[in-house]
DNA sequence: ATAGGGTTAG
């Protein structure tokens, strides 16, 4: 007993969590207290002994704290005890399966451990982050009079289960609210792309005067950067700056974030060399920015300078770095990165990366190399890769290789509306009719949906939606009496309508009559009827922009004499006097 | 001498 006694500031110090060596030392004195038979149950040391084990976060430890909690069962142990156990098992349970945050809450239980509302909030955050909403909902409901953080963990379940109007429904019902609260209800949104809802909420927020603070911005950032909504960005950071909130890390890269998503590279720069501390985050957002934008020898030149000055690269920045190589057709560069992560860097490669590659070679023309290295990948090539091949299929007019490519597809997942789209595309520019019909008649029968062509054009701050024939909008008269306007002004000026794709293109969306628009047609024409000369138009589509709207689009450009950029699903096109920055390769 | 709850970025 006075040798733990001694030991017991010892004990303590060990407590400190980021401090492997003491936590080694607490260790030792354990298995020296447990071997000389002087481990007592004191129960202060116990608990804090089970901390620090908890707060190391090692998986053997935690399996350690089990066992202790097994085997040298003292009085329990203190709720604060139970709660950094739960916690920690909590945060490395995506390591193990999910299983570990069950299985503690399994051992406290038998163990006769009560709860308390920090335990509770732990126990909905622990088991809506495996997936068990269903469980988080039980412990939730055991709660005779809930307070607001425990609300608002259980409200952060439900966005996280993907239930966001529950969610809604609760937070509408709540007593009282705070900024935390506030957040989460935003920040379900933004997450599940509910961008909108999450801006009125925000709106909402203001109105009622609750405060706001660095996680609401970033929020609110991340879904102006979705919905391309540069206009509210940028009041946003005005702002920020205006109301004195803090630049932290994750604001700042938030701010590169949305500025690179609204297609502002250059302010997105801006505010990355400003920033002082930088984080892999920081540095992949504005390399990804530079990538999609098409500015591919900054983005090269970044990544050099993000090396020289030890940022350990991650699989996103090599993300960004292959798809820049993919957009500016540089096959050799992309080989390179690839084997640099592989080789160097020992990152294993996702499917997203082996889908860069595929789409390097295939947009270059190289289809027999997408091929190969489809055949060659260690990993089941997934419905994203043969999509990939059969989107090449279609640029390079391959049939026969369209055709495998969809076989593969089908075994995969029958009905993927993208696929049979780009097939029945692919017939119809080697008009083979028959394979077009065919395709659509199977489309049919097994009800396979294409995803709605959606564009978005933000005016004044507020955003506008549009879908195919855009009847839903309330000018769309104006809207349609602008169409045929840019129609006579572009045949005067040399347009040709693709005729082929306007009957058979269902590439990216339905165009069943020729009265039928694709979505940034309207969006593109809704921003001439009502932003000023001069201002620039930007549009941000779920889809990529099919041949003809991109052709459209570069003479509205010089015709118009009008700045247009539009962000599709994979890349910026600026457009501008007559010509697009993807130099029509996209 | 010592351990606790909800919201944020690529």
């Amino acid at each position: 007993m006075a040798l733990l006694k001694n030991l017991i500031p010892h004990h303590s110090a060990l407590s400190l969590v980021d401090n492997s060596t003491s936590l080694r030392q607490a260790l030792q004195i354990h298995a020296h207290l447990l071997t000389s038979g002087a481990f007592t149950h004191d129960p202060s040391s116990f608990n804090s002994f089970l901390s620090s084990l908890a707060l190391s976060s090692s998986p053997p430890l935690l399996s350690y704290s089990h066992f202790l909690l097994f085997t040298s069962p003292p009085q329990p142990p203190s709720f604060i005890t139970v709660n950094s156990l739960i916690r920690a098992h909590s945060s490395a349970a995506s390591d193990h399966g999910g299983l570990l945050g069950p299985a503690i809450h399994g051992v406290l239980t038998r163990f006769g451990c009560g709860t308390d509302r920090h335990v509770q909030s732990s126990l909905i955050h622990m088991y809506s982050s495996i997936g068990l909403v269903s469980h988080a909902r039980v412990i939730f409901s055991d709660i005779t009079d809930p307070d607001l953080v425990t609300i608002t963990s259980m409200l952060t379940a439900l966005t996280e289960s993907g239930d966001v109007d529950s969610a809604r429904e609760m937070f509408n019902e709540m007593s009282e609210r705070d900024t935390v609260s506030w957040n989460a209800m935003i920040a379900g949104y933004v997450h599940l792309a509910r961008s909108k809802d999450g801006l009125d909420l925000f709106g909402e927020m203001l109105n009622q005067g609750a405060k706001v603070n660095e996680s609401t911005m970033v929020s609110v950032l991340t879904a102006c950067a979705h919905l391309g909504a540069l206009d509210q960005g940028t009041w946003v950071h005005a702002y920020i700056q205006k109301n004195r909130l803090k630049l932290n890390v994750t604001l700042g890269t938030s701010l590169i974030d949305m500025y690179s998503k609204c297609g502002s590279i250059e302010r997105a720069m801006k505010v990355f060399w400003s920033m002082k501390e930088k984080n892999v985050f920081t540095w992949n957002s504005a390399i990804n920015g530079l990538a999609s934008n098409g500015a591919t020898e900054e983005c090269l030149e970044l990544f050099e300078l993000m090396e020289r000055k030890g940022v350990v690269p991650d699989g996103v920045t090599f993300v960004g770095l292959l798809q820049g190589c993919c957009i500016a057709g540089l096959v050799q560069k992309g080989r390179e990165m690839f084997s640099l992560m592989k080789d160097q860097y020992r990152i294993e490669p996702l499917h997203e990366h082996y889908g860069c590659m595929i789409d390097l070679y295939g947009r270059a023309g190289k289809l027999d190399e997408a091929v190969q290295f489809i055949h060659s990948m260690p990993i089941e090539p997934n419905v994203s890769a043969w999509r990939t091949l059969l989107h090449s299929c279609k640029m390079y007019n391959n049939v026969e290789l369209g055709e495998y490519a969809m076989k593969e597809i089908t075994n995969i997942e029958v009905n993927n509306d993208g696929a049979h789209v780009l097939l029945s595309n692919i017939y119809a520019d080697n008009r083979i009719w028959k394979g077009v019909s065919s395709v659509r008649e199977r489309m049919k029968e097994r009800g396979v949906k294409k995803e709605p062509g959606c564009s978005v054009i933000e005016v004044h701050g507020v955003v506008h939606e549009f879908f195919v024939r855009g009847k839903s909008h309330p000018r769309y008269r104006e809207i349609k009496l602008m169409l045929g306007e840019v129609d006579r002004r572009l045949r005067l000026a040399g347009y040709q309508a693709n005729t082929k794709e306007v009957l058979f293109d269902i590439e990216e969306e339905d165009k069943e009559d020729a009265l039928s628009w694709h979505s940034e047609k309207l969006a593109i024409a809704f921003g001439l009827v009502v932003l000023e000369d001069g201002v620039e138009i930007r549009i941000v589509k779920n889809l990529r922009v099919c041949w003809d709207c991109h052709h459209w689009t570069k003479f509205v450009s010089k015709t118009f004499d009008r700045k247009i950029v539009v962000r599709d699903r994979n890349r910026f096109h600026h457009f501008k006097d007559g010509l697009c920055s993807c130099k029509d390769y996209w």
